[in-house]
DNA sequence: CAGCAGTTTAGAATTGATCTAGACTGATTC
DNA sequence: GAATCAGTCTAGATCAATTCTAAACTGCTG
């Protein structure tokens, strides 16, 4: 069919190597595919089917060791929403979420769009890593 | 020792009926704890631990239906911070909280000391159903 | 192309949570 | 206060997501 190889790994490869992770073809492949389809939100069976569908064979425990990985190496943001499922965002700027409960489906709140405008002050002896604003929504 | 019978049950007692639900004996203990101890944040694990420390034998499965008996009736408020793992909080008033990745504490952050200046409407088709702002702590 | 640290893998194990079917128990009725 | 019955409770099995393990494999570098 496609008459073109499918290489735009070029890209990819570079984003691997600067996060210091050998590139191997696992890596490779699932950064291709979390990283060339735009801002996405997956969880670690989701990528795990497309993967397969996609005939690159990679078991579950390199879909879980990759994620870990690439979150570490801040190519990945790790979202919870829900008890006993990890959500993995591809957007890792500064920015928030819907979750549409129902559907088990999260979306992205453009950083601008929620501004806290204040801030408590963290317990003596701790400092703030991050904040999270979840926004759960329902049919309405 | 203690010369007085403990027997801070009827304020808790009350609270089981408003909601509707049977004042049973594992009900009117569980509830004592939680309910009687100021504001908490409690795992199913550690209400189990604590209830068989109290001398009160409780099955782990009558311990998560309690926490979801007593959510739905508005008793406690689940909480979701880490994957796999769920926290109910016997603050039901408005507001949010710190988490201690660390040590896995919840904390509440008074309600007011917490401002959105800014909310995003909703995606089409649904509504808000609740905003979670978690802010990430680590020891500085 | 040999060697080796770093990766991947299948399958077992662990964990938090839920389900099931039978035993128990609070409330109601006589 | 015994009989009744819907609502509860329980031990143990089960489930789903994740992690672990030990052995096989694979990018690199020399």
């Amino acid at each position: 069919m496609s008459g073109m190889p499918q290489r735009p790994y070029a890209p990819v490869l570079e984003r691997l190597k600067e996060a210091g992770l050998r590139p191997t073809r696992q890596r490779l492949a699932l950064a291709r595919i979390l990283f060339t389809n735009g801002d996405r939100h997956v969880t670690a069976e989701q990528l795990h089917d497309e993967a397969l569908k996609a005939e690159i064979p990679v078991s579950l425990a390199t879909i879980y060791n990759t994620l870990h990985q690439f979150t570490h190496a801040g190519l990945l943001r790790e979202v919870v929403v829900e008890p006993g499922r990890s959500y993995f965002d591809t957007n890792t700027s500064d920015h928030h979420h819907f979750f549409h409960e129902q559907v088990g489906q999260l979306e992205d709140i453009p950083g601008d769009q929620v501004r806290l405008a204040e801030l408590p002050a963290p317990p003596s002896g701790t400092a703030i890593r991050r904040v999270d604003v979840i926004v759960r929504i329902r049919p309405s």
